[in-house]
DNA sequence: TAGAATTTGTTCGTATGTATG
DNA sequence: CCATACATACGAACAAATTCT
C-alpha cells in the first residue's frame, strides 16, 4: 500500500480496514486478521496496526478480546422498550426478516417468583413457553413466557399458528395489553441459552424480566427474554 | 437438626439456609460453604442440599457458579431510567446512603462519537469526567460523562464541592434537563471499571450510553454508565 | 489436567516531524 | 533560531487471556 502525504499512516491504515469492511471481506461476526498480519500486510509496526484498531474500536466498528483476536461488530438493532411495539415490528422496520420459532413448551406448577407475579397461587398450573426470535435467520433473543393454565389451555396450538402471542391473546379476548414493568440485568448464559443464541458462553447476555397486563390490570404473561448482547440493544426514549 | 415429618427434607433445609442468610450468618456477596460441607452438616446426600440450593437460586437469592461455589446474592437496588429521579434520590428512597466520588477529570478532544452526540465538531475541546456512585459505601456504578468544555468550563470544581451533576448545571442557568435516550447493553467489564466497582472481571456489567439536553434540546451531556449487574436492576416502567 | 502456542495489552526506550511561542 | 510540547512511528520485552495439544 502506497502512503499518501499529509495523513498520517495508522488514519490510512483505519481507512483501508473499514473499506474492508464496508465491501464484506471481513465480515460481521468474523475474526479480522491478527495484529501480526495486518502489521506484515502493510509493512507498518504493530503499534501502528494497534492505533488504528483502537479508532475503530472507539466508533464500535469492531469489537477487541484479549486472547482471541479482533471482530466486526454485529449490525446492532435497537429494540425499544417502552412503547408497544412488537418484536415483529421492530425487526422489520429496520428492512430485516424477523422469525419466532417455537421451541418447547411445558404445563407445569408455578414457583413461588412465578405465582407472585402472575398473581396466582403457587402450585397453580402455567403454561411455560420457550422461543426463539431472529432477525435474517440470526437469533437475537430466547423467550421465555410463563402464562397461567387456567385461562389460556390451548394456546400454545395459536401460538404455533401464528407465531405471534399478540395474535394468540387475542383468541382469547384480549386485544391489548401492556408491560406493567421490565426488570433488566446483565447475565452470563447457561449452556442451553448460549447455544440457542449461537453465542459464546463467555459473551454477556441481556435478561428482561417482565410482567404484562390486561386492559383490568391482571397480569397475563410473565416473561423473561435473554437478548444476545452483541447483536441486541435496548433503547429507552 | 431433627426434621420435621410432613415436609420433604430439602425444603427445611432451604427455610433454614434462607434463615442463615436472613440472620446474615451468611452475609451478601459473601460465599456458601461447599455442597459438600452443608451436606455433612446436615446430615444428608449432596444432590439433597443440591436441591434446596436450586430452589434458592430460582428464587435469587443466592447465586452458584461453576467450579466457584454458591454466593448469597447481594441486595438488588432497583435503579429507575425513565423519570427524573437522580441517583441520591433513588439510593435515599432505599435507606441506603449515597455517596458519589470523583475520580479523575480531563479536558480533551472530543473523538468522532462524542462529537455525534453533544451535537459539536469533532476535535473540539470537551470535559470528561470519572466518578463512582455508592451506596452505604459499596459501588454501585462508574460514571463517565462528557460535557462541552465552551459552555461548561469550571464545572469541575463546583461538582467537586456539590458531588452533583445537577447542582452543578444550575450554576450555568440549567434548572432542567431530560434524558434524551438511554440505550443499554451488557458487558464484561474493562480492568479499570472491575477495580473501581469492586467485582470480579468475569461478572458482567450493564452499561447505559444516554445524552441529557437542555430545555432548548441542545445536548449539555454524554454519558457513560457502567453498573454492577450484581447489585443493581434497571427498572423500566 | 497441564503446558505450549497464540494473540492482545502494557510499558519501556528511541527517533522524527510539526506546530507554537 | 531556539525551546518546548505533541503526535507519529518503530523496536523490544513482558504480562494477561485464550486456545490448542
Amino acid at each position: 500500500m502506497e502512503w499518501e502525504k499529509g495523513l498520517s499512516i495508522w488514519k490510512q491504515i483505519e481507512r483501508q480496514l473499514l473499506r474492508d469492511i464496508a465491501m464484506e471481506v471481513f465480515k460481521p461476526g468474523e475474526k479480522m486478521p491478527t495484529e501480526m498480519e495486518l502489521s506484515k500486510r502493510f509493512d507498518v509496526n504493530r503499534h501502528t496496526v494497534r492505533q488504528a484498531m483502537a479508532a475503530l474500536a472507539e466508533a464500535n466498528v469492531v469489537r477487541v478480546e484479549q486472547g482471541r483476536g479482533a471482530f466486526v461488530q454485529e449490525q446492532v438493532l435497537d429494540y425499544p422498550l417502552n412503547n408497544r411495539t412488537r418484536f415483529s415490528q421492530i425487526v422489520s422496520s429496520r428492512h430485516r426478516l424477523p422469525d419466532k420459532r417455537l421451541i418447547s413448551d411445558k404445563i407445569l406448577k408455578a414457583s413461588p417468583t412465578v405465582a407472585r407475579n402472575l398473581k396466582i397461587k403457587p402450585g397453580e398450573k402455567v403454561i411455560e413457553i420457550l422461543s426463539v426470535s431472529e432477525a435474517d435467520g440470526v437469533p437475537l433473543a430466547v423467550g421465555h413466557a410463563v402464562l397461567p393454565e387456567k385461562r389460556f389451555r390451548g394456546i400454545v396450538d395459536i401460538f404455533k399458528e401464528t407465531k405471534s402471542l399478540t395474535e394468540a391473546f387475542k383468541e382469547f379476548g384480549i386485544y391489548d395489553y401492556t408491560r406493567k414493568f421490565t426488570k433488566i440485568s446483565a447475565q452470563l448464559p447457561s449452556g442451553k441459552i448460549a447455544g440457542l443464541l449461537k453465542q459464546q458462553k463467555s459473551r454477556p447476555i441481556l435478561v428482561t424480566e417482565s410482567v404484562d397486563v390486561d386492559a383490568n390490570g391482571t397480569p397475563v404473561e410473565y416473561g423473561n427474554t435473554s437478548f444476545t448482547s452483541d447483536r441486541v440493544q435496548l433503547l429507552v426514549e
